[in-house]
DNA sequence: CTGAAAGCGCTTACAG
DNA sequence: CTGAAAGCGCTTACAG
């Protein structure tokens, strides 16, 4: 049961092993009929199989990119690995997904994988915490692009949420409601992470321009584990929250563990909102109000700027491309 | 900015690629401390990586496994990858995971694809339409394994849910609290698919057990899109379930939906259980009652019976193993 | 229209 | 302790 390989082909087709290349490349120009059917022939026979990784070897190329997701339990995530993978198919590019699960170490450790398996470039929801490899990619002009966030000070290509707008529109709509102590929850601050980050100064702004305040205990952000007690904190201040505002939809499955231990009736106690759809958006009760991302665009423009950059390895891509957030009003709030 | 390879570091480091070669692959037995100093240094300042390309074309192993899943929209098909990269990665192997979307020309793209990438071995979630591909697998003894579900006379080795007594502990459980009239909704059965098959059978004895009757109208495998429409009609009967058995999470989800549109409660209503564990069984109301796959468990076990076959490509594993569902009993029952 | 030859970047006996 | 040589399975000018 040795592999056949292509020399097998040649022989058993009586050619050279240029010939069966120039077939299997449907290089057929200057190629008889007679000397065609013979390779077709004897592939099928001997079920030769093409081994990839010697084209790749001589070609420097693989048609393989990677990415890596920074927590690939977000529905955003998902959404935008199957748009990648739509582009690509559709273009006979293969993609390698690896979960970094919010850990720099294995981010880094996917990123070398990757790159020694030379896929021919990168997109990165990045962790922030690799600055020396990013850099290092971004000055051999290593294909890259970041999606969901950026990294300040490196000039990397990001396709992103318009954040601001995001936390503006669940303010706006919150505040046309009727509701005005507003407070947010979200996924650890410290990190700098960009949609972290601009959300929440998204929620202040808004909150500034009506004129509201927002008492410290109002912005949180924490890990996931620690937000049963960081909700427990909140809803003990002398203020209660009137409205709540997810960052998103890890957070929100969070509040709502929270909002049925302490029975708490939405939006009647409670009016609440959050960025990303969930699966359960819409059944649950009361249904939920979300402005959700445009996911599935984003993944496409990523891919397609990638591949870009791959084909022409001298474009530079517009620096941070925004796509709007839309709400989805239910009856949450 | 060309490619550093390894005859860059051999000639700074004034060494031959083999001395590189046996440098990198820490063969340090007969290495002076002087020259692999050197060479560590001359990797370092040149910033060389080496390719692992042409380490596989040569050593014939990439040291990756593939997994294709028929659906990674299933939470069970999550888990499962997560725990075969956690196995993986501690062994050091690459896995590439790709979704067949339920469809067998993906699915057969996949395996064509990863095969000529020249992954070490294949664990498949197998759509059960590629007899010839499977087979062929089979003959060349190609390291291979099938998770969830099993091909009917293929002899390959997989891991399976004991669908039957799922489907008993679900009925027993119902039945146990009073109810009788029992129907079941699952994904289509025409393919054969056995979780789906083997669930429905498993709750047809387990209903004759108990001496109940099934009205034809009470078993139903469609389409998800179809799923509100058979709804409608099997609640329609004249003889109206007084308890659902739900075959997997995205049938949970199009049931809920139907619920939550007629307005029925839940469980006085009707009664609701579900295989299968979904993000928000906890936080629903009322709570769901649930049988839980071991995902995990099995996710390892596939994996490490695959690499054992990598291993020593002759061990034949045991043929049909089965893993046992639990029960957590919630509100909705 | 087809083939001989070189080469992609490694590893691996083997020789010394 | 280290190096020369062959080879993994392809592709790609180039020659004829």
């Amino acid at each position: 049961m040795k592999k056949i390989t292509m020399a097998d082909v040649a022989q058993m087709a009586n050619v050279s092993k240029s010939t069966v290349s120039q077939y299997l490349n449907h290089r057929y120009e200057y190629m008889s009929g007679d000397t065609r059917a013979r390779i077709e022939e004897a592939i099928a026979t001997l079920g030769y199989r093409p081994n990839i990784l010697a084209r790749s070897l001589k070609q420097k190329k693989t048609s393989t990119i990677g990415v890596i997701v920074a927590n690939i339990l977000h529905m955003f995530s998902t959404q935008v690995i199957r748009a990648i993978e739509d582009v690509c198919s559709s273009e006979d590019i293969n993609v390698i997904v690896c979960n970094a699960d919010d850990n720099p170490e294995k981010e880094k450790k996917y990123i070398e994988m990757l790159r020694a398996k030379q896929v021919d470039g990168l997109v990165v929801f990045p962790t922030g915490d690799n600055l020396e490899l990013y850099e290092s990619m971004k000055k051999e002009k290593y294909p890259l692009i970041f999606v969901d966030r950026m990294v300040k000070g490196m000039n990397i290509p990001s396709v992103l949420l318009d954040n601001e707008t995001a936390s503006e529109m669940a303010v706006d709509h919150l505040y046309s409601r009727g509701y005005r102590r507003i407070a947010m929850l979200t996924t650890p601050l410290d990190k700098g992470i960009t949609p972290r980050v601009e959300r929440v100064e998204g929620y202040k702004k808004a909150l500034k321009e009506r004129s509201l305040i927002v008492p410290p205990g109002y912005i949180k952000g924490v890990k996931l584990t620690d937000m049963q007690n960081v909700l427990e904190e909140m809803f003990n201040q002398p203020e209660v929250p009137e409205a709540l505002f997810s960052g998103n939809d890890l957070t929100l499955l969070e509040i709502l563990k929270f909002v049925k231990k302490k029975g708490m009736s939405i939006p009647r106690d409670l009016a609440l909102i959050s960025i990303d759809e969930v699966s359960f958006s819409e059944i649950y009760e009361p249904s939920l109000t979300i402005i959700s991302q445009p996911a599935f665009e984003m993944g496409k423009y990523a891919a397609e700027k990638l591949l870009e950059q791959i084909r022409s390895n001298a474009k530079p891509d517009p620096m941070n491309v925004r796509f709007s957030p839309s709400i989805v009003v239910r009856k949450s709030t």
